[in-house]
DNA sequence: CTCAAAACATACTGATTAAGTGTGAAATAA
DNA sequence: TTATTTCACACTTAATCAGTATGTTTTGAG
């Protein structure tokens, strides 16, 4: 499984976001109802979204959260890169530090990069704009 | 993480065998030796690539593995298929009875649907041929 | 017939991660 | 001052991965 709920669910939040764009700030339990996920699931998921300066917020009484940007500057591998830390679809791309001694002439590496390669240009082909509707 | 060990190493092990067609029946020892991994879990995978039916075996003294068909008529994808039995990026593509209430007018799921067509049109397009040297 | 070498079966273990909850603190508008 | 909000962090539960251990069955060679 590539991507998780962390990603599936933050990107269903700043769409959310960018669907009521003008309406203020909106809450945690706003976007939780909405997106039918638990209201404590999704003040962790937009806190993380916040501390990656995703969106801005604001504390207190009529806070919440707003978009940070236009939904067109946002492409989706920023945001899935953020919340998952890991969109390598194979271990073998991970370990920069001490590399597979195989890698050299490993028969398969050079397809995992292909791979690996071809997802982030999906994802760097799309924005959050291009998810609203 | 979308392919494991299982499938990696099982793809190894596959393009060892192409490499060593016409050595006759090639032992789990010899494959793990080779391709540094140990002979317990190489038992393992083979077992399984067996049950597959992607190799022929050979009991007893003598016996081991080699390829059912030739290389150019393997796809990867069936390869990976069988050895990891989930191949789909994102959970919303598997759940195929109770279907996700709102699949109807998600934003995500198309986006999700042609990243999974492309994954697969990928590794239909390869053979074992392919990885051979 | 016996023995060693092979596949095969199955249960187990240890570590990691995902997915989420619980508790409570800090900030802020009304 | 109070209610409402974000924010921080520890905890839990379940699943999965990666691999090992133990033992059985099959089979060719001597």
């Amino acid at each position: 499984m590539l991507i998780s709920t962390r990603g599936r669910y933050a990107l269903r939040f700043m769409i959310d976001l960018a669907e009521n764009q003008g309406d203020g700030y909106i809450t945690t339990r706003e976007l939780a109802e909405r997106q039918g996920i638990s209201q404590k699931y999704a003040e962790r998921l937009m806190a993380l979204l916040s501390k990656n300066n995703f969106v801005k917020t604001q504390h207190g009484k009529g806070g919440g959260y707003i978009l940070a940007q236009e939904p067109s500057e946002y492409k989706i591998s920023e945001i899935l890169a953020a919340m998952e830390e890991d969109l390598s679809p194979v271990e073998c791309l991970t370990c920069k530090p001490n590399e597979c001694p195989r890698a050299e002439n490993c028969r398969t590496l050079p397809m995992w990069q292909k791979l690996d390669a071809m997802i982030n240009d999906f994802f760097e082909g799309i924005t959050l704009a291009d998810l609203m509707k």
